[in-house]
DNA sequence: GCCTCCCGTTGAGACGGTTCAATGCTGAGC
DNA sequence: GCTCAGCATTGAACCGTCTCAACGGGAGGC
């Protein structure tokens, strides 16, 4: 009922502590008799040993944080079981911090990766965390930012061209005619949404006669878009967007379901044609199939953890700016009789 | 650039260990002149306790780790935000870990938290775990689990009436006028799904007409869902089912895709009716409204965090079992012209 | 029989904090 | 002036593990 310590174990198998702990941690150096005496000790007692001494002493973590912006959607997800994988393969464990876009969560999340002495952190960081970043810095703990920085030199960063990935939504829009291309925003301190609106806007400003109108949502999920898409909804006919650019895949599922479900139906994407981004699963099951812009969500992940376990091992690495390259998939919401 | 320790701050602040410690534990008992003095340096030179040391020495954690089915199902990320929020009201951190239903990752992470001596574990189980929930209760380390358990008195749980929801789900169809009930199982050691099914069961063995048929899913997802969909859609229409019970609203999403979007539509819910479980928020928003059992989440992770540390507190308390009662939503996949 | 060598084992010290009995100091009371 | 109480501070012991210099003993060589 007591939690035995190597002290008990080397007692009952009648050894220095000094021998258990070679057991258990340098198998190779202990006499076969008594490695096979020691470790039926260990099993008969259920000793664990305890990793808070044991990393105390080893100055080292197994774990790895992550905070995230927002748990509940796919694309965070997605990312997490990436780096899960791939740190999974070297022995570590990732633990999650959901933040839900809230900068005290995020920080108290940070904290306590701090206060733990993690082996590095990963962070969607809501806003810029800069300051954060250099503390744990400080302490010898790497963060790497997943999405691009906000203060540069700060941290290494993973992220998705967003600017490329705004473009390449709008431009498809425009290219299927569209004239009148609407930018459903979420909160304007995310970064991702600001490239994305930029990216958006040069596509506009490239085309002679298309024209941009932004919509404000409060936050990136589906019940901000059905918000969105009832105010869309409820204007004259004239009056609406031709063509949704939705800031993520979340907001552009609720605008759907707001407008295809309105007492006058728009029809998507006849009336309106909707482009949403991070093509989460949920976005090839919704009403209409959406159009989205893919990340390769696994791959930042693991490339994540890989960025991180370098400047572990080496603290002295310059910050990094790893960028991908998104891809447009194409669905019914903007091109009828696709998948 | 180093990570200074309570001797650094004490020589600094020409004090003692001793009373660095006081300043930052119990600030009350220390001089105000001295604790300014102190609180000072700590400032100065950014000191952050190690908080590894300090626990190995207290002997208490203030990490709490939760091990979830599926991280990916917006059902299990609503109940870990319940217990976030009710723990960090108490200054506790949950950790997330997603098992993904693979048991030997549902196992390491409970290893982690295991070895990491947190203050207690929630888990929603993959399958039986009683062996380790009694290898963390001889470390006086809590477990409550989330749905009801496999071997009874291994430790507390908090569950929704999985049977009575069965019962709900299936006696709505019948009573919709439906004969030809069909059961879409997930895998079938996890608890929620075969309680499902035997609430199904009883409510069709009531009923003169109703037969009921099952479906064996591959896993609890939207792609599994979309494979038996495809093998529904692939009958001839006197031998499909006109009602479908899915263990979960992923299953339920992918299954409504498919049957939609097949090369000969199924109309929903004139054809086939489908009711789901869960209700989760892309539930409402998929391509026709999914009727779906709902659970209170986010209640159910306030209170497993209620009984853990209740349980962590006084470690003779007998196993308890929370159970909440399940209702039924009702949208336009089983009733026509509803939200 | 003695000296090496080598392998296996030992046990003290370190990791970074907290705790608590002991100590030092001040000021009040007589 | 002396005693005593009471408060602030001290510093050694401890939490559970790992590491490493030192040690013991058996085998082999002479």
């Amino acid at each position: 009922m007591k939690d035995f310590r190597v002290n008990d174990v080397a007692a009952r198998a009648n050894v220095s502590v000094g021998t258990v702990s070679n057991v258990l941690n340098r198998p190779e150096m202990v006499a076969i008799a008594t490695r096979e005496r020691v470790e039926a000790v260990i099993a008969a007692m259920n000793y664990v040993p305890n990793e808070r001494a044991r990393q105390l002493r080893a100055g080292t973590s197994s774990m790895i944080g992550f905070v995230m912006l927002d748990a509940g959607n796919p694309f965070f997800m997605d990312v997490a079981r990436g780096a899960e994988n791939a740190a999974s393969a070297l022995g570590l464990t990732v633990l999650l911090g959901n933040s839900d876009d809230d900068a005290s969560r995020e920080d108290s999340y940070l904290e306590a990766f701090e206060l733990q002495r993690v082996r590095g952190v990963l962070v969607s960081p809501t806003r810029d965390i800069g300051a954060r970043v250099r503390s744990l810095r400080e302490r010898r703990i790497p963060s790497i930012l997943i999405g691009r920085a906000h203060s540069p030199a700060a941290a290494s960063s993973v992220s998705v061209d967003d600017v490329a990935g705004g473009l390449l939504a709008a431009e498809h829009l425009i290219g299927l005619g569209r004239t009148r291309l609407s930018f459903v925003a979420g909160p304007l301190h995310i970064r991702q949404v600001t490239d994305r609106l930029a990216g958006a806007q040069s596509a506009v400003a490239r085309s002679s006669a298309a024209t941009l109108e932004l919509f404000g949502a409060t936050s990136l999920s589906i019940q901000a878009g059905r918000v969105i898409g009832r105010q869309i909804a409820g204007r004259r006919p004239r009056d609406r967007p031709d063509a949704i650019f939705a800031a993520n895949d979340l907001l552009a599922i609720g605008i759907l379901e707001a407008i295809t479900l309105s007492e006058v139906p728009i029809r998507v994407p006849d009336d309106i044609a909707i482009v949403g981004y991070d093509d989460i699963e949920y976005a090839r099951s919704a009403v209409v199939p959406i159009t989205s812009i893919r990340q390769p969500s696994a791959e930042i992940g693991a490339t994540a953890i890989r960025l991180l376990l370098e400047e572990a091992s080496d603290l002295s690495l310059e910050p990094r700016d790893v960028t991908f390259q998104p891809c447009l998939i194409e669905r019914a919401s903007t091109v009828q009789g696709s998948a």
